[in-house]
RNA sequence: GUCCCCGUAGCUCAAUUGGAUAGAGCGUUGGCCUCCGAAGCCAAAGGUUAGUGGUUCGAAUCCACUCGGGGAUACCA
């Protein structure tokens, strides 16, 4: 039972008398909250103070009102009132070992599924996350959006929803252009047989720094230009006098601090573009290629333009390309545990998106403007281009073809784009354009759907600059789980020849928990961090052991079950037992409390589509099974009935811990 | 220029979406293994929630302005 959801019941059928209207109803009764200090109950109700005015009375004089009559005393002690009249709740000990029991009996841990009574209606979710390029390695931006979606997912599931995920790759686009014309000009036949993943890196790398090179002599001059006439700028402003009136001075002192930026940030990307210059041009092995490709950006863009055409030659290339690329990021999925139901890409939607913008112009949606075939929307001061000046088609135009093909094949409730913030603007264009078009050409009729983007925030280095290796390039996600996996190992054997009876676990289960531990650390540092914002990017913090991480649950876990080892109790067992659970002790109460709360972690979770608020439950669980397991003695309890009670809350302890991370993709180990 | 996001302990982040004395982790200081696993527990120090005004029973949260940071900004994704 989710015993909040439970009060916020009970509470509306006690105010329905004074409030007539349903909405004011629902927000009066959701001002039952989790208190936040122990002293003031378990649970409190602030929705008499909000009264006050309504009812024109003193709000402790509502408060008494409503506490008689309110029908709780089947979950509660009488309720308190304090201050101005918050309501304070604390529910019986008998009804805690209720809840219990039931938790224990049921291997949803008593939680309901949606479409069962009393539970939210279920839903279909189509989820897109991850969404890597797989021309070129997954780098640790990437990491956000496979890890987040996925516990998204796992927990939507669970919940009792319909998930459909969809992988949506990056499989068309100018990537492949160069890649192909790295395979005509540079490739190493021996080394593309040999891997032919790492050498279309290779290649991809290659054409990618020599592209940017001639892209970057070209820019060389204006930005030297660009430097020149801000200098110029700052010197005229700075010579002028400084007003005496206040506000103009401050205002000129602001500009002037405002040109001094730009001339600074100019000044540092003219350094920086030469320097990057410099290297390419310092780099013996890459002369003959930049001599004898002066004209390489143009070429890539005409591969791929003739692979989207459908030119033979360039489309058996890709062809015989994303077999090997698929494999690749495929082999990462494995290691991190991430499965999707589809993987839809790009070039899925290739022969769709021609019929997107003719269906578009034909209800007056879409018009030409400069050449480019447009979306104008109220409200935007840019319009949404779906087909370029050279009648190629955009991102925007494949998002589009992306929910037609989505909800006309599975008839969704909700999708879910689990994407980087700096596409805020794209998806606000995409999601009014396609209302639009739903009311034109009716995608999906007049039923709701819910389109929404589960923005993040960038991974920047601790520089608060995006994350690079020494090289300048991006640290590849696989190095990432190699270190972690390599630091767990490190931790694991330690701790285990540290043990006091001597090290037990062997080298192979070393490793194997190592490869548990290390992806999980990985995984929860960016689960239990998920804001807006931007997300600094540190490995110490990620691959951390100690404190708020995945380690922590795994190590009350691996407690729990050390108990059960060491007690000799199979499983079997534990579910035979049948006591009534005992919550005289302070920390067995606190547990217990806890363990109901389960539910409202993941009702909360959903709510707002935020795996962090999982994250800080299990968290606080393992911190309450902690306090419990140094104040009470378990296998050594006074008496048997205080024993069979401890091992029936250190078994829907285990029990929910392991369900929990399992939402969140993370597994549980025996020992560790 | 315009629009969006953000500013909380030394650092990285929470705060149940307007509730009572703003909480964790890391780091710092001190204590706890003869006792089911010390990857743990307990305690201490650390805050004008960037600032000013407003809204109300009540503000980190909502509004206005100021300061500071980031992002986006017609033909990349």
């Amino acid at each position: 039972m989710n015993v909040l959801a439970e009060l916020r019941r009970r509470f509306a059928a006690a105010l329905a008398p004074w409030v007539p209207d349903p909405a004011a109803l629902a927000e009066l009764a959701g001002m039952v909250r989790i208190s936040q200090d122990p002293k003031f109950g378990d649970y409190q109700a602030n929705c008499a103070m909000p009264l006050k005015q309504r009812l024109n009375r003193a709000s402790r004089d509502i408060a008494t009102d409503l506490v008689a009559a309110l029908k709780v005393n089947d979950l509660c002690h009488p309720p308190e009132i304090a201050g101005p009249g918050f309501i304070n709740l604390k529910l019986r000990d008998d009804f805690l070992a209720a809840q219990l029991n039931h938790a224990l009996a049921d291997p949803r841990l008593g939680i309901a599924a949606t479409g069962s009574p009393g539970a939210a209606p279920r839903r279909r979710f189509v989820v897109d996350y991850s969404a890597p390029n797989v021309a070129k390695p997954m780098h640790v931006g990437h990491i956000r959006s496979t890890v987040i979606g996925d516990a998204l997912s796992r927990t939507l599931r669970f919940a009792g929803h319909e998930v459909i995920t969809d992988n949506h790759i990056g499989d068309w686009g100018t990537q492949f252009g160069m890649i192909i014309y790295g395979y005509k000009h540079f490739r190493d036949e021996g080394a593309y047989r040999a891997n032919p993943v790492a050498e279309l890196a290779r290649l991809y790398k290659l054409v990618n720094r020599l592209v940017d090179y001639h892209d970057g002599r070209a820019r060389l001059p204006e930005l030297a230009q660009k430097l020149a006439a801000q200098e110029s700028q700052l010197k005229t402003a700075a010579a002028e006098p400084l007003p005496t009136e206040k506000n103009a001075l401050k205002k000129a002192q602001q500009a002037l601090r405002r040109l001094e930026t730009q001339v600074r940030e100019t000044g540092e990307a003219l350094t920086a573009l030469r320097a990057s210059l410099a290297a390419v041009e310092g780099d013996a092995a890459l002369a003959g290629p930049l001599a004898a490709h002066p004209k390489i950006a143009t070429a890539v863009l005409a591969e791929t333009s003739k692979l989207h055409v459908g030119d033979a030659e360039n489309l058996a290339l890709w062809r015989e390309f994303m077999p090997p690329c698929l494999e690749e990021i495929a082999r990462i999925y494995r290691r991190l545990g991430v499965t999707f139901d589809h993987t839809l890409g790009e070039s899925f939607y290739q022969d769709r998106l021609s019929g997107v913008v003719a269906d578009l112009k034909k209800h007056g949606l879409a018009r030409e403007s400069d050449g480019a075939v447009c979306v104008f929307l109220d409200g935007f001061d840019i319009p949404m281009i779906i087909q370029k000046q050279d009648g190629a088609f955009l991102y925007a135009t494949t998002d589009l073809a992306t929910i037609q093909y989505r909800v006309s094949e599975w008839h969704p409730d909700a999708i879910l784009y689990v994407v980087d913030h700096r596409q805020s603007l794209h998806f606000e264009h995409l999601f009014a354009a396609v209302q639009q078009w739903n009311k034109a050409s009716h995608l999906w009729g007049d039923q709701n759907l819910e389109l929404m983007h589960l923005r993040f925030g960038t991974v920047l280095g601790e520089d608060r600059r995006p994350i690079r290796t020494r090289s300048g390039e991006s640290v590849a996600l696989e190095s990432l789980l190699d270190e972690a996996i390599r630091k767990a190992f490190d931790v694991v054997s330690t701790k285990d020849d540290a043990k006091p009876e001597g090290a037990e676990l062997l080298a192979d289960e070393r490793r194997r928990i190592a490869d548990v531990v290390g992806i999980a650390a990985l995984k929860y540092a960016d689960l239990a961090q998920n804001r807006e914002s931007d997300y600094i990017f540190s490995y110490d913090k990620m691959l951390s052991l100690e404190g708020n991480t995945a380690t922590y649950m795994q190590f009350a876990y691996a407690r729990v079950r050390n108990i059960f080892a060491k007690g000799q109790i199979a499983d079997a067992a534990l579910a035979k037992l049948s006591a009534p659970v005992n919550l005289s002790q302070p920390t067995e109460r606190a547990l217990a409390l806890e363990l109901l709360r389960f539910s409202e972690a993941l009702d909360a979770c959903i709510a707002d589509y935020r795996p962090n608020h999982l994250t800080a439950y299990l968290f606080e669980l393992a911190g309450r099974y902690s306090n419990f397991y140094n104040e009470c003695s378990v296998l050594q309890a006074d008496d048997p009935a205080t024993r069979d009670s401890r091992l029936r809350l250190c078994d829907l302890t285990a029990r929910t811990l392991r369900q929990g991370l399992a939402l969140l993709g993370i597994d549980v180990i025996e020992r560790m």
